[in-house]
DNA sequence: ACATTAACAGACAGATCGGTCTATCTGTCC
DNA sequence: GGACAGATAGACCGATCTGTCTGTTAATGT
């Protein structure tokens, strides 16, 4: 049995994630995805249900990439801290630098889908959580005296790094975040 | 004469910008824009010809109008640069202590509207230089050692501060970036 | 060989989208 | 009073939206 190719939930999934990510969710529609991913449309609503229910599954999707992504580039980076903080901007700086990038991924989802009731709102709220806890982690191991503090001030600094490479389409912002958190995870 | 009522163009104006400040652009239909203002199909095109052209006019009469908000508050500080900061970032603060703050409302049209082509990414670019001269003018008052470089890390925190009290739905990022560019300015 | 299942194609429904049009009404100026 | 400009209401257009439906085809397991 040679690779079967992927199926249809997998490849709507695809096809989702590179349309949303260049265009925004609320700009595609069901028509371009089935287009895109060849699959009927009865069998998006056989998996997912509704475009919500897809849109919620392709944060989450892009979650788990992030976190595995992420999970790789600290390997061997147990005793690294600093080196964890620098692999969290950098794999955010190598998504800067693509072309066409639009930001955060998920800030972008709640500016398209505003409320706090919003499915995607829990979604987001959970990424951000985990980002903090990666901070703070590597903070508490630098013996860092004011780790909260210095947590919400990396946090700040990374938000604004990805939201100046969105506008100004170049990575520097993202690129100065990174030495700003780093100075602020070692000084005193 | 008694003060006449607005005209159709401001009330259009008014309600597409309520509406789009709460639920974002494209989330609007044309028809809510008209009932919430009262206004009749044919005076919408007739006085901007398109929703495109009604959103373009939407975002620059907000940057008219946080440029006359900041002009009024920064009255009798011309001697005061810090205090100039301190006042822009007061009023960021100002807005995102608001129920259903939504971030930077510029920021949130370019993710609904991405492309360098589009003609929100002009009005986009110019609020986000004129922002820089702001902050760069402010250094240069106080004899900051290194503006150019200050000046792009206080728009750093400042983009990130209103990017997390989006998420986080809370004044708290913004004034930590208050605190921050103080900082940023005050240091040798 | 046959039943079952999953995916396929595509018609269809109802709503809404942005935009155009006609026709009526109201006020003002001459 | 009569012309005129601007605003009104609302029908209408084609396109597109999400979502449902019918029917067919292909693969699977027993």
């Amino acid at each position: 049995m040679p690779t079967t190719t992927a199926g249809p939930a997998q490849r709507l999934l695809d096809a989702a994630a590179r349309l949303f990510d260049r265009e925004g969710i609320r700009a595609v529609g069901i028509d371009r995805i089935l287009a895109t991913a060849g699959v009927a449309r009865a069998s998006l609503y056989q998996h997912y249900g509704s475009k919500d229910a897809l849109v919620t599954a392709y944060l989450e999707r892009a979650d788990r990439n992030d976190r595995s992504r992420y999970r790789q580039s600290v390997r061997g980076l147990d005793d690294d801290p600093l080196g964890r903080i620098r692999a969290a901007f950098d794999l955010a700086a190598a998504a800067a630098r693509r072309r066409g990038y639009r930001g955060c991924l998920y800030l972008n989802a709640a500016t398209e889908f505003p409320g706090p009731a919003s499915p995607v709102a829990a979604v987001v709220a959970e990424h951000r959580a985990r980002q903090r806890t990666v901070f703070r982690e590597a903070l508490v191991q630098l013996g860092h005296p004011d780790p909260d503090e210095t947590t919400a001030r990396i946090q700040l600094v990374y938000d604004g790094g990805l939201a100046g490479s969105k506008a100004e389409r170049s990575s520097e912002p993202i690129e100065r975040a990174a030495g700003l958190a780093i100075a602020m995870a070692t000084s005193s």
